[in-house]
DNA sequence: GATTGTTTATACCGATTGATATAGACTATA
DNA sequence: TATAGTCTATATCAATCGGTATAAACAATC
């Protein structure tokens, strides 16, 4: 044996994952990859096959790192009403802390990718459902411990609850300021109460 | 005088609009622009300016085709509950119906291009916020008649209301089924209830 | 029928796209 | 030190991008 690989490969699609989320798959080009990730071309291709494969690679890993992490650590709460109000406040601080607004990987892909790319489609269609899910499991459980109201219907609740999630990381990109997406996660926790 | 013009111009932007609409700005090539609207290359850049310019026309005239003359009508209807489930109902049904799921032409933008360019910026804001007033107007209207539960604050529904929509046009582009986008508008009816 | 302005049909431009190929620098093993 | 494998640097590819230019076809006025 020579040589091991020499770069840091998580790393450099660490990087990559983040031009794709500020730019979005068609705008970011291979330049802009090179540059971010600061790998060779060829080692880029080499390492991750091309454009599509990378980008790939790289909404996995946004969803590995940042939703399924998230959902986890909320779930390790095992307090339902506090995970949903946790994850809204969070989601708001999230938005607004970021200041290139870049909102979510996930979401974004949806509306430039998904009705193209089966793979990424499916990508992003089993995150909202895990989430949707999440939603779901959370006021079930928090009804049994009477600790949510039980007058609302848990699968309908948590449908408008992924839709009020949408909808801040759709708003927060440039419409909305903090108080106005604030607004909204209190209307979402207002739901639950 | 030689010779009136021939093609109809109005009828080439609302073509041009479509294919704005389907594709988003960047993806439409000017091919797909020449191919959509049916005249012909030299035409087209002398009627319209360029590619930006275009785009920016289809907005304006997506923005008041669609987005004022649905406000128009529903304020027209004097009845402000019912116009803010009428609402709702419609875009569920007007989602749906179309087959190639496009979604809204205005939200759809303020993904891709509103934080390039401050122009296609502000066409967008300008409609998010008039979504936004006709909603607390209408409730705001609606208590004073004692027509909407008293006990909301027309500001904060308003936002929330806003994001329902804005989520109900976002998940129907492929993630949601009729059923789960009717669910979400019922609770956007609920919260006024 | 000549003139005038609009349309169409192409050819073309420079720039950029994603992708491939090649050559040399580098380092760890043998 | 020779070898093998990985990296970088660069040249190059065909295709496509938005946009411009040119010339012919066309119809209405004079």
């Amino acid at each position: 044996m020579p040589w091991e690989k020499s770069f840091d490969e998580e790393a450099a699609l660490e990087n990559a994952m983040k031009v794709f989320w500020e730019k979005g798959f068609e705008p970011a080009s291979i330049a802009d990859l090179i540059e971010g990730t600061g790998i060779n071309r060829g080692s880029l291709y080499n390492a991750f096959g091309g454009k599509q494969a990378l980008f790939v690679k790289s909404l996995l890993k946004y969803d590995r790192d940042t939703r399924q992490a998230k959902l986890a650590q909320l779930e390790a709460m095992d307090n339902p009403r506090l995970a949903i109000t946790h994850f809204f406040d969070g989601i708001v601080a999230e938005t607004v802390a970021d200041s290139e607004r870049k909102g979510c990987f996930l979401i974004n892909t949806s509306l430039e990718l998904s009705s193209h790319d089966s793979e990424v489609n499916e990508i992003v269609l089993k995150a909202m459902r895990e989430i949707e899910a999440f939603f779901r499991r959370s006021l079930e459980v928090g009804q049994a411990r009477s600790d949510i109201r039980k007058d609302i219907e848990p699968q309908a609740v948590a449908k408008t609850l992924l839709a009020l999630l949408v909808a801040i990381r759709v708003l927060g990109r440039g419409v909305y300021s903090e108080a106005a997406l604030q607004t909204i996660a209190d209307q979402a926790k207002r739901l639950i109460q």
